[in-house]
DNA sequence: TTGACCAAATCAAACGATTGAGTAAACTCG
DNA sequence: CGAGTTTACTCAATCGTTTGATTTGGTCAA
């Protein structure tokens, strides 16, 4: 239960601590009291450092989006392409998003509890976004969002964008379903450790995801 | 605010009102008070009728059960072929579970408040399974998936049933991601009705999914 | 001296749950 | 039939607890 955070000043334990608990049981169903418990620290100190909960809670968010931000510039570092190499290009960054997103959404499992705890939060408020948070999500989604987009448009130049927007919400779908409802898809893989080979399930996505682009190179041979 | 619900026994109007407030601040953030108050009932009702709280969440999760398995009924009603038409009918299969998915997520769209509410419980819950309510979620997912895993099995008789469980898990993942973050994407599209054609996105959803699962005869043209 | 932090006590408000009284229809039986 | 009883349901009032927030008084390092 309580969880092996050490060390570190006050108010960043009890930021872990919120996140933990907020993962856990949600802004509601998470007490000040129990959060302090968990950072070893007063209940007083929530108000004193965060102006209550409401505050606690946005700036447990800014603390998961600020660790988040190194993993979004190097998803902005890939180069735009132009000219004859671009199609190659978008592919490999397609490639890297889907990625880079994955081994965003899975690297905790079992490893920080509270990396594993923020993901889930994450998961939450993006499903029923707090309204003191939405433009904080907004805000953290646009990048990751460009980027793919990007991509998308330089492979299928041909179609309007209304279409690329749908394309960009199948393949960001399966991303963040797989994600979001890990719970459900273990309980129905009856493997409480499911994805044991994420690089497998990576591919998998981004073979699925390009097929489904309607590339000709992610075919298979043509009947006969 | 309040909804436009009438007339009907108290019980009923309790779990209808049950489940906008339990969809809208979640199991923690709804009150018993606010609840009785949205069914013009008064808050005992709630230990009378469902033995506390906890009891008139599992009642409200079996209520839209309850509405939902005609539809699942529908699905399994589709004839099984075997033999030579088994392949075109595994595809109208597939293309009838995503479908009847998609009409059943949406159907709600500002029509009625409480059908609405229900599947942002529904995702609510699938995100975030209460303890008690995991079996009874569990129970209602399943014969979804046996059929949707029957037609990929059809389709695709050379991949192992784990790939197959991949292909499922993104195609499924396209149409519920879409239903649960629909708050999300209609920000990103600056539309806040978004799905205005429903039959188009439905249209598109099939297509990505035909692709990505690598059927010869959904493929574009090969190049030239 | 100041700022970060602590334990403990306390506050009003909201919470889920319970009580006991009350109503009206349904049933029982002489 | 009709008096008596049961059953199903509803209500206002209240219980004890927990909630987020605040206050008090104090410790300790910079």
């Amino acid at each position: 239960m309580a969880c092996a955070l050490l060390s570190q000043d006050t108010r960043t334990r009890l930021i872990e601590s919120a996140i933990v608990q907020f993962a856990a049981h949600g802004f509601d169903g998470a007490g000040i009291r129990e959060i302090a418990k968990g950072a070893k620290a007063n209940s007083a100190l929530v108000t004193y450092h965060f102006c209550g909960k409401e505050g606690l809670y946005l700036e447990a968010l800014r603390h998961i989006f600020a660790r988040k931000a190194c993993h979004v510039a190097q998803l902005a570092a890939v180069p735009r392409v132009e000219g004859p190499g671009a199609r190659e290009a978008a592919i490999q960054g397609l490639k890297n998003h889907i990625q880079a997103f994955m081994q965003d959404l899975m690297a905790c499992n079992g490893m920080d509890p509270v990396e594993e705890a923020a993901m889930a939060l994450m998961a939450r408020e993006m499903q029923a976004p707090r309204p003191s948070s939405a433009a904080l999500l907004m805000e953290q989604i646009r990048p990751h969002l460009e980027h793919l987009m990007y991509c998308l448009r330089t492979l299928r130049p041909d179609l309007p964008e209304d279409a690329l927007l749908n394309m960009g919400l199948s393949i960001q779908g399966q991303l963040l379903y797989f994600r979001n409802s890990l719970g459900i898809v273990r309980l129905i893989r009856g493997n409480p450790n499911y994805p044991e080979d994420l690089s497998a399930l990576i591919q998998h996505f981004t073979d699925f995801s390009l097929r489904g682009l309607g590339l000709p190179e992610a075919f298979p041979q043509p009947r006969n």
